[in-house]
DNA sequence: GTCTATACGCTGATAGAC
DNA sequence: GTCTATCAGCGTATAGAC
């Protein structure tokens, strides 16, 4: 952390703590503590803490490649980005919004990002009965992974061979992408 | 709420005020006063607010009815559970959970009720590759769907045929029970 | 304008008197 | 057993020094 303005160096101490201890548990004094300025000095930049969160916490940026590639081994290659996700900050950012859930604007920010940065550029792609109504579902297993592997963290699951889940779960991911009517 | 024991009237008012507000929403106080007591015997009673958490947010009595029912279309009845969810208060109480995910002692909440209502009943039904596996699996795309229906409540997703998610959603959650070997 | 010092009303939690 | 008094820490607001 060298000599930044306070202002990103706030951000940059926000960003770190939210994503590693939760919402809850980051306390603004911590942060200024981390940044190197009073507290205070943090509501006065942004406002409030959530505000703060909001505005730091982002979406992640390696996930529109992903969904770029081919759509015939898309659902395969989504489970391999989650499972790949500890050295991007997706796995971290999302843990810090669902800890923060219960707050109605972080919830609409759960819900746009996931709707900018998922929804909309697979519904785009994928063809067939629904499209939207499907991109959303394909949104709801990759999230549901997310939170198994990466929240939960249940030890059967990260210690399994990576490739028998891309394998099963990635291809149930398929048959959601693929699936052209509902029976 | 007619004249309980105080334990009991305190247990009653914390799992309405959990489940309906969330982790950090509900206050120590607000519990109190919806017993008619003093916010210093909850405390006194239960050891913490965490503890009384633990004690107090049930894992769903409905989902052993369902998951023993035929594995042949036991994916599109989980879909179904999880859309008639607003009746029963399994949304309500997966929403406290995640809400506190940030603690530690809630997270191995959500894990170990998780494994006992949900991924070990089902292990033992299903066959094939890695039962285990699957089931965890299972239990991911069942709480990614819980997640986006009742948490990050997607106005598309709600205001969707719930048939057509119940086929889609049901018949990929179905490959996964099904599949026999990974690719 | 940028920052510090201080304070307010809240939280979860404790100690000790009835 | 139950309540009163009190604690340290929280997010936040404001007054005023540089």
């Amino acid at each position: 952390m060298p000599n930044l303005p306070p202002r990103d160096a706030i951000r940059c101490a926000a960003t770190d703590l939210f994503v590693r201890d939760g919402y809850a548990a980051t306390t603004v004094r911590a942060i200024a503590a981390a940044a190197g300025c009073d507290p205070a000095l943090v509501i006065r930049h942004f406002g409030s803490k959530e505000a703060l969160f909001l505005e730091t916490v982002p979406a992640s940026a390696d996930l529109p490649r992903v969904l770029a590639g081919p759509i015939e081994s898309l659902g395969r290659e989504l489970v391999r980005f989650v499972l790949a996700a500890s050295e991007s900050p997706v796995a971290g950012v999302y843990r810090a919004l669902l800890s923060a859930s219960d707050r109605p604007e972080i919830r609409e920010r759960l819900r746009s990002s996931m709707h900018d940065v998922f929804v909309g550029p697979l519904a785009n792609r994928i063809g067939g009965h629904s499209p939207e109504l499907r991109a959303r579902l394909v949104a709801a297993q990759f999230t549901g992974l997310i939170n198994a592997y990466w929240l939960v963290a249940d030890p059967v699951l990260r210690s399994a061979d990576r490739q028998v889940i891309v394998s099963f779960y990635g291809d149930a991911i398929q048959r959601l992408l693929d699936s052209a009517d509902p029976a």
